[in-house]
DNA sequence: TTGTAGGCGTTATCAG
DNA sequence: CTGATAACGCCTACAA
């Protein structure tokens, strides 16, 4: 009862009237104060503002803090100065593998300047997302979008309440972050081409998808230039199973070498043709887009065109911060750059 | 210089004296109780205690809110409440995909219940780890623990002070929820047995995974009631390349079938043996463990033991919930349920 | 049912 | 360099 012998042990000694700090609540800048014998608001400058205050109270005042095991309380701070070294980060699918990394990047940027990350999803549903940044908006720095499907119009408006970064899509006069599909694509074609293919199709996703729009354009340019024909082909949905029903269209479309929206299009396609006997890649190349985990899993591997996800959720908390640290905003596209991973799924065709 | 073209200029315009609410901050109570001509805290007891105020006057005041476009500022009513509506997820490694499902479950519930998801990773590093759970403690409802890597002590300490969940690991006096292998592993054993296996080899995780063990052990159990000869491989590396390394072992093992730790390292023995020429299942079954994404992207498609992480991170997520919400907290262990996924890699085995 | 007043823990301004 | 003191926005006895 009378030697404290763990730093857990509540030092409810002098039971003094008012701000009994004994109770469990944590301590305060008071309790600091009291202890060091010193006022609050130099507890308060020692701590957070060191350098305006003189060295030996403030060894005084951090010695004091340690031995009560003190912690600031950031919403009292955060009340004050309005800002929470917090940010948020919305996916449009959190059961989407592509937004994993996007996900990894920003919260490995994040942590490593001692940012907390907020993590939400959108379930592709623009009410949700609007809903989930609204909420966010409350209680965050500023707000990162990965594949946002709201309006241009609310995220300029949330844009011009808090720094707002967008991934995967161009809005203007907000900072985006994207990748840009050409190289990577052109590479791809190129790579296609070169191995006698004269016919490609691309299987599309979405079309809403400003994404799956701006790979067609991507593909169309690249095969005028390779001069292959290049022919479109609209999945219902752009999974593993959206892929597998899009194997008789493709046979059916006389193309050698098929370029796929995402990779989850691309396996399944791979899949459903390999069962059905076709060899690949013999007698068709396929290549998938992003480079999701688990895309060399499959036999042959599956090339594909590499989107720099990771990158980008790193490269749009960086902005943020370099933002929030008073680094004046850059507002316009980072484009972070594709590129093809050769595998096994794609080659030369050998003639039947 | 003139004319606001973008939403982005700061629109300091009338730098007119005290809170008049014109420019950027946000309305506050007082706002709506001069726009609604009541005493501001009528509004606060309108807004979070409806009941406790006429009908009219909370009209009168959600409407005035609502032109106003009021939201709450947390930090002010944590500041007084101490609750945040947010918990905390640490997971081990958000590199590692068994995590994702963790995160996606836990994403679901909380957000499901208007909570909010604030996401760390301990990249397998328990001060890492520690750092980031007391820097969590402070903003934070609650706290979940997927495969935490800090000592039994720490972690309850921390559970002292706060809810504390724990997934894929038994903490005595800590609420854990933690996939039960059992059920899973027999069902796999028993399958092996079926196809005329006789020998089983179990390529071990990292030699301090608690879970590793654990599904050691299981594997002895089973085996031993279906009379098959059991032994451990301990592999590098939890990886695919880990996977890869074990080919060797594997072979000169003499086993026909092999369980492993977890999918990575299932794939990666199954893509080094059958560059070798070794076909499976037909001369080696292989059966993995969690049933990652991917899992079936493999030809033929992984066999493994479905640990439902998922699950598990919304069990966890509402287990913390419902404690949050006054429901007197259960301590002790949740058991998901693990189950046989019976695909391609696994089968009976051909006379050579 | 509604108004008044004080406090939650910090930071920031202004004197000393 | 340090001490008082007023916000920050909300909640909640207590009083009317």
């Amino acid at each position: 009862m009378t030697v404290p012998s763990t730093p857990e042990q509540n030092d409810a000694d002098h039971p003094s009237p008012r701000s009994i700090n004994a109770g469990k609540s944590n301590p305060t800048i008071y309790d600091i104060a009291r202890a060091a014998g010193v006022n609050p608001s130099t507890v308060s400058r020692a701590l957070s503002n060191p350098g305006r205050v003189s060295a030996t109270t403030r060894k005084l005042v951090e010695d004091a803090a340690n031995q009560l095991n003190y912690h600031v309380n950031s919403f009292a701070r955060a009340l004050h100065t309005g800002s929470t070294n917090t940010i948020g980060l919305i996916v449009a699918d959190i059961t989407n593998p592509t937004f994993f990394d996007v996900i990894r990047g920003a919260e490995t940027t994040t942590s490593g300047r001692d940012y907390t990350l907020v993590l939400a999803d959108s379930s592709e549903s623009a009410l949700t997302e609007l809903t989930a940044a609204r909420r966010m908006m409350a209680t965050v720095d500023g707000l990162i979008l990965a594949s946002p499907r709201m309006e241009d119009e609310d995220i300029r408006a949330m844009a011009s309440d808090k720094p707002v970064v967008v991934i995967n899509r161009e809005v203007s006069g907000v900072s985006c972050v994207i990748p840009d599909a050409n190289k990577g694509i052109s590479q791809a074609v190129r790579s296609l081409a070169a191995n006698g293919h004269k016919k490609l199709a691309f299987v599309a996703g979405p079309p809403q998808s400003w994404m799956s729009a701006r790979r067609w354009h991507g593909v169309e340019a690249a095969c005028e230039w390779s001069r292959l024909e290049a022919l479109r082909l609209e999945s219902a949905k752009p999974t593993v199973d959206g892929g597998r029903q899009m194997a008789r269209a493709v046979l059916a479309s006389g193309a050698t070498a098929v370029l796929t929206y995402n990779d989850l299009l691309a396996i399944g396609l791979m899949q459903e043709l390999q069962a059905a006997g076709v060899p690949v890649p013999d007698h068709l190349s396929i290549v998938g887009f992003d480079d999701i985990f688990g895309a060399d899993f499959t036999s042959p591997p599956l090339t594909t065109v590499r989107s720099p996800l990771r990158e980008c959720g790193a490269l749009a908390a960086e902005r943020m911060l370099d933002r929030l640290n008073g680094i004046p905003e850059v507002i316009g596209t980072i484009h972070a750059e594709t590129e093809l991973v050769l595998r096994g799924s794609s080659g030369r065709l050998l003639t039947i």
